[in-house]
DNA sequence: TACATCGTGGATATATGATGTCCAAATTAA
DNA sequence: TTAATTTGGACATCATATATCCACGATGTA
C-alpha cells in the first residue's frame, strides 16, 4: 500500500514537464538533475511513460521529452498503470496461474476488489494539473535554491 | 498497492476464528492446517494480532486463540495496522528521518495524503463480519473437501 | 513436584522484487 | 560524418517479505 519511488519519479517528472509546457522539449538530463533522479533509472521510467502515450520523445540534438497531453488530461491512474501495470490489490493466483484454494468461496477477495475499484476511481479523478495547483505559490524560487540549505524564512 | 500474504493470512485467520466464535479457543495448528498457512509463520502473525488486542491467547493444554472482539467490531483498518503498521502511502522521509528536498513545496505529497485518508476510511468501514457474510453459502462443505481436487459441480 | 502441552520471542535464512548501473544500438540535427 | 540524445536490454545491488528454527515461558494435570 505504498507509492513506489518509481511512481514518485514519474509524477514528479510529469508535473515538471507540465509546468514547462511551451511545446519545447526538455532533456532527460535536465529532468534528472532538477528532480534528483538517477539519470539511468529515469531513462527506464521515461520509456514507460512514452510507451503509455503520456509523453512524447524526440531523438538527437534538440531532442528530449514533452507532454503528449495537457496536465489536466493525465490522471494518476494513467501514470500508475504506465509504471506499475494494472492495479490489483489481491493476487489470488500465483505466477504459474494456479489459483488459491479458497478462491471459489472467498469473501475477502470480493471485498478487496471492491476497494480496488474505489481506489481506481479516486486515482482516475486526480490529474497532474491538480498536483501542480497544489504546489506552494513560489515553486521556482525554491527549485532554484535547493543547492543551498533550503532554509525556511517563515518567522 | 498490494495486500501482502501476511495481511491475507491475518484476515483469513480472523474470519476463521469469527465463525468458531463459541468462546472456545482454537489451536494454532488447526488454523495453520485449515488455512494452509505455514505454522511457524502464522505464529508470528498471531503474536501481532494478540499484541494489537484483536485476538486473545491462552497458554498450555486447552490453550489456543479466540477473538477478543466480535467480528463486526474488527475493521480491516485495525487488521492492517496490526500486521503492517501505520498506513503511509508516501514515504517523504528516509530511514534516518531526512526529508525529501521537495517536501516543503510538494503538491504530490498533499494528494497522496488525501487519498490515504480516504483509503483509511474505507478500510475502517469494513469489518470481518462483512467478509464472513460475503462468503458463499456452503463454506463448511468446501473447507472440508479441499484435500480432494476441489472440483466445481456447477454444470 | 514433575511432566506434557502450547504459545512467545528472537535470531536467522531464503526468495522476491524494487532500485540502480552500464553499454551498445538507433535516430536525428548540423 | 560527427555529435547529441533517446532506446533497449542485460546485469548488479539492495531492501523487504516470507519462511524456518530453537530455546524459553506459561499453564493444566497428576
Ligand atoms: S484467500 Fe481469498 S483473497 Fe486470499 S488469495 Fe485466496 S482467494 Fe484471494
Ligand atoms: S517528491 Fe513530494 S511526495 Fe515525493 S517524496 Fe518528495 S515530498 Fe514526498
Amino acid at each position: 500500500m505504498i507509492v513506489s519511488k518509481t511512481l514518485d519519479y514519474a509524477v514528479r517528472t510529469l508535473t515538471y514537464l507540465g509546468k514547462r509546457q511551451s511545446g519545447k522539449t526538455v532533456l532527460m538530463k535536465e529532468i534528472a538533475e532538477s528532480q534528483k533522479i538517477p539519470l539511468s533509472y529515469l531513462a527506464k521510467v521515461m520509456r514507460q511513460l512514452v510507451k503509455a502515450g503520456i509523453v512524447f520523445s524526440e531523438y538527437g540534438p534538440n531532442g528530449g521529452y514533452s507532454l503528449k497531453k495537457t496536465p489536466s488530461e493525465i490522471t494518476l491512474r494513467q501514470v500508475y498503470e504506465a509504471v506499475e501495470g494494472t492495479l490489483r490489490m489481491v493476487e489470488c493466483f500465483d505466477v504459474s496461474g494456479i489459483s488459491c484454494v479458497f478462491t471459489s468461496c472467498c469473501g475477502q477477495a470480493d471485498v478487496w476488489q471492491e476497494i480496488e475499484k474505489k481506489l481506481l476511481d479516486i486515482l482516475g479523478s486526480i490529474t497532474i494539473q491538480d498536483i501542480i495547483a497544489r504546489e506552494c505559490v513560489y515553486p521556482e524560487k525554491l527549485l532554484f535554491t535547493n543547492k543551498s540549505e533550503n532554509k525556511h524564512a517563515n518567522s
